[in-house]
DNA sequence: ATTGACCTATGTCTAAGACATAGGTGTAGC
DNA sequence: GCTACACCTATGTCTTAGACATAGGTCAAT
């Protein structure tokens, strides 16, 4: 099988599968005839255990920590459960930073639609930005 | 003001200003004894906007845009409700794949509670990831 | 043989800084 | 004056996980 098929049987771009390709986490062997790369059904069985944890939300890299211990005979299910502990920390994180950012966004918005467009003056960019910022002054600590 | 002042005096990295002084959205200039750059208080004026619009989730580049048309003297308000806007919608979208992704995430951590790490044999890899990955098969689409 | 639609490998690019390096500054102690 | 030493600087490279651009190859229909 030649990448398109393979990404279009796991339902992702022929790109991340070059990816993958690239990062030595799929080792097709190349069809010397031409210069195209031909894919096994291991190289399928692979790419859906990258697709599975990928979209468990470990990195490209814990994925190729976890396929090494695994090919060294070790089981990587201690390895998998720390990381996706850690993953899901940073994901609270981030989900956390995302309802602030949603909401200053929304503020923002619902502010400015009570007041003009205003061309700016040489003290100011954009009235409406700078009025928001409220919060942001010189000397951020103390 | 020497690039570190500039930094803490609005609460962000030295890297960070160096970042925003190398794609020129400021322009200190250099002291010609040392080769260190020296921001004026212009500088730190335009680095509070950059800042400010920055947690306002828009891009670098929406700054850039934003910063151009104000400097045309052509109000960069209309623009700026635009891209709030549509700014909006992907910080939504992010956001509900986030929360997709984080229940995901706690499933299976409670799904593996109670399942034994197993070395792996030929045939797999992991299988807490490949169990809990019930949704991903051959031919993702049909 | 030629067209045209689709496919390929390779290389480069992205966002927004963080990090690594080699070297400069400034002050405290001698 | 000189030397440590902590801290600072500019520049260049690296990061993630692919997307995009390019030049060229494949293959079925003509």
């Amino acid at each position: 099988m030649r990448v398109k098929e393979v990404a279009d049987r796991l339902g992702v771009t022929a790109d991340t599968v070059r990816f993958y390709t690239r990062i030595e986490l799929l080792s097709p062997k190349k069809n010397p005839h031409n210069q195209y790369k031909e894919y096994s059904q291991a190289d399928v069985e692979r790419l859906k255990f990258v697709v599975a944890a990928r979209s468990l939300g470990f990195t490209v890299e814990d994925i190729t920590t976890i396929i090494a211990k695994a090919e060294d005979h070790q089981s990587p299910c201690p390895t998998v459960r720390q990381i996706i502990e850690k993953r899901l920390e940073e994901t609270e994180q981030q989900f956390q930073e995302l309802i602030a950012l949603r909401a200053r966004m929304s503020a923002a918005i619902a502010q400015w639609e009570n007041i003009p467009d205003r061309v700016p003056n040489g003290h100011m960019i954009c009235h409406m930005i700078e009025s928001f910022a409220g919060g942001i002054n010189d000397d951020a600590e103390k």
